[in-house]
DNA sequence: ATAAACTATCACGCAACGTGATAGTCAAGG
DNA sequence: CCTTGACTATCACGTTGCGTGATAGTTTAT
């Protein structure tokens, strides 16, 4: 019906961009109505370039809006015909081009090729990378100076065991003295929450970054113990 | 100035499929006029979803003509811009469905996605797929009843020793074979044609397969025979 | 002559699936 | 009931089209 291969709704599933509400007692897959209507989004965001983990960190967002997104689709589809548009015009001009009828610069040539990437990227971090990072964010930021001792202390904790097992008991008691600490803090992290919160500190650089002062490596490692630790909860 | 990166244009001589018409002493590739019409050709290919094997086997094909190939590039940007027409139409009936100002099937939230791979490459077949390879086949089909003892008796030594190395002598004597004969019954096939003839014949399966017929990789091992032994002349 | 801005060649990495291989499941017909 | 054909599942490895350092040589500008 929708024409994506099997093995793509696989993937999608593997990597947690779309997992189907319900499965058969047998393992079979069973998408709602609910799944369709978010696999067409992961299609527009898809046909406009994203990574998947760019997706993923989208729709995830708390300040994602699918209305929203259906506006913004409408925008970016247009701006990309104007770009086929543009390299048509440049086809015709070739076309003449060869027949000897005009002139053409080499620019001329390559006008309407996708140089930059995705032109909607920054459009889309503007809309939900930094709102949604930043909102989701928003709690910790704005108390971030008066926890920073407390955040820092945890974050030192793990970046010094992040070389070792993300599974060890060390490891589990540093995790779950973060969790304790957002739990004590901003609302509630029950392990779905946690384990995606662990997700985006990889999938969003922001996050990444922040993660990463502290130690090379430490968003990953701190991404899979908090796996570990939401699996055993 | 074309928006392609310089790993791209390396990647794309490392494949054969763009290689500069000079270098200067110190190894600098250096595109000529000729070789920047060919790369917005090759953009053109790729923006329409073509992989890189099946562009590289186009443009090389004798049968290739970029006045032909522009005029279709236009019909296929039509053709892509009509489906960004139909993407369009199903956001906004979706914006509108969402509003619950109408109803949608889930077969309209999807149409307009790129469902069939490329639509585009039916018709790329006929024009150069099949047309250039029957072309270039012409001369071996149409006497092939004649020759097809001395044939099959070659494509049969070279099947047997396609487990082993396809630089071993013996499997070279059989290369050298097939060079002498194609040289005695079709035109000229110095080192560099002889080598893109192998390279055909993994790239298009309408060989490999008529070759694989005596066993199985055995167009790859004539490939790989067939460079070594044009790399040595 | 020395820095800044290029270029070259490995070589490994990565995303988004494709492609078997192997095995279980399910509705339909004999 | 049972077999067959069309599905589905899970590994696990392969592929495409480059990105991304690392390391080293080259060219132009000051």
């Amino acid at each position: 019906m929708v024409g994506v291969s099997v093995r793509t709704l696989h993937h999608y599933d593997e990597i947690g961009l779309l997992t189907p509400d319900a499965t058969t007692e047998s393992g079979y897959r069973l998408y709602s109505q609910d799944n369709l209507d978010m696999l067409q989004q992961i299609l527009f965001f898809r046909e406009l370039g994203f990574p998947l983990k760019k997706i993923k960190a989208i729709i995830n967002s708390p300040s994602f809006d699918r209305q929203e997104a259906l506006l913004l689709h409408r925008e970016m589809l247009l701006e990309k015909r104007r770009r086929l548009d543009e390299m048509l015009a440049t086809i015709d001009k070739t076309i003449r081009h060869t027949k000897g009828e005009v002139d053409m610069t080499n620019e001329e040539k390559f006008a309407g090729f996708d140089f930059s990437q995705n032109p909607y990227e920054e459009e889309a971090r503007r809309r939900w990378g930094d709102a949604a990072v930043d909102k989701a964010n928003a709690k910790i930021a704005g108390r971030e100076e008066s926890l920073s001792a407390e955040m820092e202390a945890i974050y030192k904790r793990l970046a010094a065991l992040r070389h070792g097992s993300p599974g060890s008991e060390e490891a589990q008691r540093a995790i779950k003295a973060w969790h304790d600490f957002l739990n004590d803090n901003f609302g509630e992290y029950p392990p779905g929450a946690f384990k995606e919160l662990g997700e985006m500190y990889v999938a969003d650089e922001r996050f990444t970054k922040n993660i990463d002062r502290f130690g090379e490596g430490l968003a990953v490692f701190m991404r899979d113990a908090m796996a570990i630790f939401a699996d055993g909860n």
